[in-house]
Formats: C-alpha cells, structure tokens, sequence
DNA sequence: TTGTACGCGTTATCAG
DNA sequence: CTGATAACGCGTACAA
C-alpha cells in the first residue's frame, strides 16, 4: 500500500496526497476528505524509509550502549530508560547498539549507514574511539561523559571529583581520618573510564587537603565483588572507619561484609558515595549519596541532541551536574575499631 | 558520499561499484581495488536508508517493551539485554519502542511505517492489542509470553503454572500446609497479565491436589511494597509457614519483612518462586527459585524472528520452558508460627 | 492540482 | 564475461 494507490483510488495525483497529509499547500476539503476516506479504508501509512530517503533523516536517533554481556548498572538503567522515553516524547525512535570500546559492526551501521539522526554515547572513556569516530562523520552527537578533551564536543556529565570530595568533606567532618575509596573495576579503570578517574584525582586532592589517610581500590560491579573488597580492606587496613564508594552495584555486599565483620552501619562504620538516586532509596540501610539524577540527565542528553541536529554549527554545550548528598543513615561520627586510633 | 561519487572517480558505473561491493556480478580484480581503493580513502558506506527501500527490508527488528516510566524487573532487563545481543550477532538492530498497552504513537510508527523487519513484544496480556495490530498489519513477531490464543502465534514462554505447580509440591514435601502467593501487582493482574494469571490458576490447582491452605495476594514490583505485602501477610495469618512467589522485585523487601519479624529463612519461614537465574544468585540469601534462563529466551525469540521474516508463511513454533527448581537454602521444613498448627 | 525530478542503492537488461 | 544504462522502491516539493 503506497501514497500512488491512494493516489488512484482518489481519483488524483501523488503530490495531491502528499500535500493532503502534510498540509504544506492547501487542498480543497472535498478532495481532502475523499482521500482521507481511501486512507482510512486501507489503513495506510506512509513508507518510513522512503520519506526518510526523500528527507535525508531518519527521525531516529542511535543509543550506545555497553555490551549486553555486561550488566548495566542502575545508573545506566537509568539513562537508558530516559533516554528512550524522552526521545518517544519528542517522537523520535531509538536505535540501540551494544558497542564496546571498539569499532564494531553494529556501531559502525549506525553510523556509516545513516541510519540515524544523532547519536547519544554512553560511558565515556579519556580517549574514545567512538568518540573520534563521530566526530569524523560529522554527525551530531552528545555524550553522558566526557573525554579528556571535553570542549570539542557537548556532553552531559556528573562531577565526581566535586562528588567524591564532598563524600569525604562529609567523613572528615564527622571525624574519620582513614577512609577507603572503592572505585569501579579495574578494567574500567585501565581502559580509562572517565569516572573512575576523575573520582580517584578528586580523592587523592582531598586527603591532602583534610589532611586523611586513604586507600583507593577498585571493585568489579557485581555484589560478590563488593562482599570480597570490603573483607579485604577491613583485614588489611585495621584503621579504617568509612567507605566512599562510587560503584553501586557493589554497594549491597559491602554492606553484607560490613555486617559480617560485625560492624554496624552506621554506628561503627560509615559509608557514602555515589549512586542514582532510586538506587539509594532503595537499598537496604538507603544509601546516603549524592544522587544522580538519571532521569535528568537522559532527557538532557535528548534535549541537546535535538538542539544539534537542528543547528550542528551552534556551539557546543556542557551540562555538569553535583547533586548534593542526600543524608539517608549510613555515615555518623567515627568510631575508632580493634583498638586502633 | 554516494555511489555516484565513487563511481565518478573511480572512472566507472554506479552498477559496477554495486557489484564489485556485493559480489554478485564478478568484477575485475583491477576495477575492484581501484574502486576499493577510493572507497577506503573517502570512507564510502552505502546509505543504508537507501538499501532499505530498494530491498525491501531495513535489517531492523523492533522491541517493544515496557513504558520507561515503569521500571523494569531483572528478567525483563535479561529479555532486552539478550534480544538486543542476539540481534546484533546476526547483523541486525533493534529499534526500541516504550509502548504500553494501548497503540501509542511509538509502536504505531514502527508497524505503519514498516520501519522494522519484524518485531518481538514483551509483557503480553491475555489479550493484547498489540498482538491483534500487528497480526493485522502482517509484519512478522514472535513474543515473549503468549495471549489466550496462543496457537495463532509464535512465542517463547514461561510455564509459570508448571512452575508453581512445583515450587508447592516442594513446600508440600516439606510439610508445609498454609502457604501464600505472592503475585504480581494487583494492576497487571487486573490488565490480564498471562503469568500471573496462569500463576494464580496453577496455585489454585495444586491447592487442592495437595490439599493445601492458601492465600493469593497481590504485590507492587517493588522492595518496598515486599516489605508491607509481607507484613501484612504475617499479621493476619498467622499459621502461615511459607511463601511461594514471582514477583522478583519484591523479594529483598519479602526479605527484610520476614527479618524484622524475627523469623529465620529457611529456619522458621521458607520462600521458593520463580525468578532470573541472575537474580536469584544475586539475593541475599541466594533464592530458591525456578530459574529462568532469561538469555536463552531472548536469543531464542529472535531466532524464530528471524526464521518468520525469512519464511512468514511458515507454521507458528511454541517454546514453553519449566526449569526446575534450584535449591539454594531458602526453603525447610515446615516449622509452625505462633503456637498455630 | 498535476506532472515530474530527486534522494540512492540495487539489479535486470543490453552492449561490447 | 565485463561494463554501462535505466528502471525501480516511495514520498516530497518545485515548476507548470
């Protein structure tokens, strides 16, 4: 079912159909509801991909996201699920591809085939290759992150280092002295994850300048994960009083060794960090954390996407958010343990 | 950069740059690296769009899932993590639509404008409008879940009448005799949710056989509503021993609510159910549960999606899977509450 | 209102 | 067997 068979069972031209359905020249009302009645009998719809050849978009835009072999986690859940939401609002639809680090097939589809608008990137690496990638085809792209090079491309960001040095500000004025950093994996941390390297600067800034002593370790993102690194730092680092923490999906088995130890949160320990805010809440003690508003920023991330197909020469903007600590229980005054100062 | 251009500087004809990409016409080696060689300089990829009318086909299947606004559980995530991986292994994308029950202007883009190849839904109700729309519209599905009609369809599904009909021969085993149902919430049930009504029916069924006592009731897909549902649960019935459920979601809070009312699991309260074999691991305690192998489900819906596209005329495949359950330490002998037989 | 060229890759057909 | 020409898919928009 095509605009010519409406077109001929109306008794009219192509283009008169054409016009009827956009309203862009006027159309006699008989006519127009003549051919309203052929459509309406056929159920017909225009052909997306012919209009999208004739107009030279795609009305979709193209989500990047990790891997589907990794886990998401509720941060990027969240991004997702906004991302895609407000893109439907906007009546645009989503293309996902499940891109690593490299160049692979389905990411080069999206963009070697113009198959989309824009492209929204997810999990930003210092150097990334998609990012290079993008900026050489010339199509519109906004990134929740950002690389090392962050003024040549519009992106939505959360500020850890600002994050991260609030959490222990937080600590320190509660009096902890030695607190432990649980990044994320060290692979992300290799690869250069933005995130995990900004938090880890941001730390090592403030425990010179409130004068802490702290150890930085990296977690993979699984609870299993967090139950080991917790048992671990609290054998070798006696001292320690607090955790801050910008890996989630962690967060309930550092809970589960905290319990296990026999510490109680937050009477004998303190943890805070990091984490959506739906995540916090959600947890059992809730999470006291700075909360990244996903949902914010996904639409964010859309907002600009839009803004950039429409005009690709305006110039770029950055969006950086530091939500404050939201206090839910977790972190209280410290209290020296094994007899240690 | 078209095919046009290419041919133009490499001094021959648009078709013969087609064939020597496609191979289906040979092409002298010397044209062809001639060709290759300004298409590697001018980083040439066919216009995708354009392929997609001419062929026919766009390569693109679509998902329909959920509105964002609600969250999705672990076995949704699995279902979308896997169809989205299974796609992209056999070179194809996935177009992401957030619809909900109703036609919205989403899926409806994705049917009309044979935007898509195919389409794999998710969350189907007994009867479903959008299984109805697309059936008409002729597009092939397959869905993940399956109507009242199930014969007219393609699906992979969950055998949850199977499978609670299990989980109750294993609290009966244990000497259970009042047991609950922790369904779905009470939204989906009233909307005609397949699971959780096939859910109900087996609980029912094996009520009797086993000459049980039992409760149904019904839970938000959350930790939250767990907590109270549970709560509730306790107090008004107190000769309750066990909980059998489906409602993943709910379980850390089903938890939570039996700890905070003093009874050990499985010691003094067993719970058994049906969850995402990641997430059932994943607890704490890990759950037991008949697991659901959420990845081979996904992949295997795009499978039959992509034998439908290939042959639509072919006869309607049916995957119904009833894994056993996994014993991991939530469920014991009955031992009574509250002086109560 | 209508006729028609256009966007771009594919492929049947024809010429060499 | 190789290369060139032209039609096609379908909606859009300009010229008439």
């Amino acid at each position: 079912m095509n605009i010519g068979e409406i077109a001929r069972r109306s008794g009219v031209a192509r283009s008169t159909v054409s016009y009827a359905l956009s309203g862009k020249r006027p159309v006699s009302e008989a006519t127009r509801q003549r051919i309203q009645a052929v459509i309406d009998e056929l159920g017909y719809r225009p052909n997306a991909v012919a209009r999208a050849l004739k107009e030279g978009r795609t009305r979709t835009i193209g989500l990047v996201i990790p891997p589907a072999s990794r886990r998401l986690t509720d941060m990027q859940l969240g991004f997702v699920a906004s991302v895609v939401d407000a893109a439907a609002r906007a009546d645009l639809d989503v293309l996902l591809s499940p891109s690593g680090g490299e160049h692979d097939r389905s990411f080069e589809r999206l963009v070697g085939g113009r198959r989309v608008d824009g492209v929204i990137l997810m999990e930003i690496r210092l150097e990334d290759d998609r990012v290079t990638r993008l900026r050489q085809s010339g199509l519109p792209f906004v990134c929740i992150g950002r690389t090392d090079r962050p003024d040549e491309m519009s992106w939505v960001d959360i500020d850890y280092e600002t994050l991260i040095a609030n959490c222990l500000h937080h600590l320190a004025d509660l009096g902890h002295r030695r607190v432990a950093l649980v990044n994320r994996s060290a692979e992300l941390v290799a690869a250069g994850y933005g995130p995990s390297h900004r938090t880890r600067a941001g730390f090592t800034r403030m425990l010179a300048e409130r004068n802490l002593d702290g150890v930085h370790v990296c977690c993979a993102d699984d609870a299993q994960s967090g139950v080991s690194c917790v048992a671990q730092l609290l054998a070798e680092h006696p001292g320690l009083t607090a955790i801050a923490t910008i890996n989630e999906a962690a967060i309930p088995g550092m809970y589960r060794a905290l319990t296990h130890a026999g510490l109680a949160v937050p009477g004998d320990f303190s943890v805070v960090g990091v984490a959506a805010r739906h995540w916090a809440e959600n947890l059992h003690p809730p999470f006291t954390a700075a909360d990244v508003p996903a949902d914010e920023l996904g639409a964010c991330a859309v907002d600009m996407l839009i803004q950039r197909i429409a005009d690709p020469e305006a110039a770029h903007r950055h969006v950086l958010v530091a939500p404050p600590i939201s206090l839910r229980g977790t972190t209280g005054p410290a209290r020296p343990r094994d007899g240690l100062a």
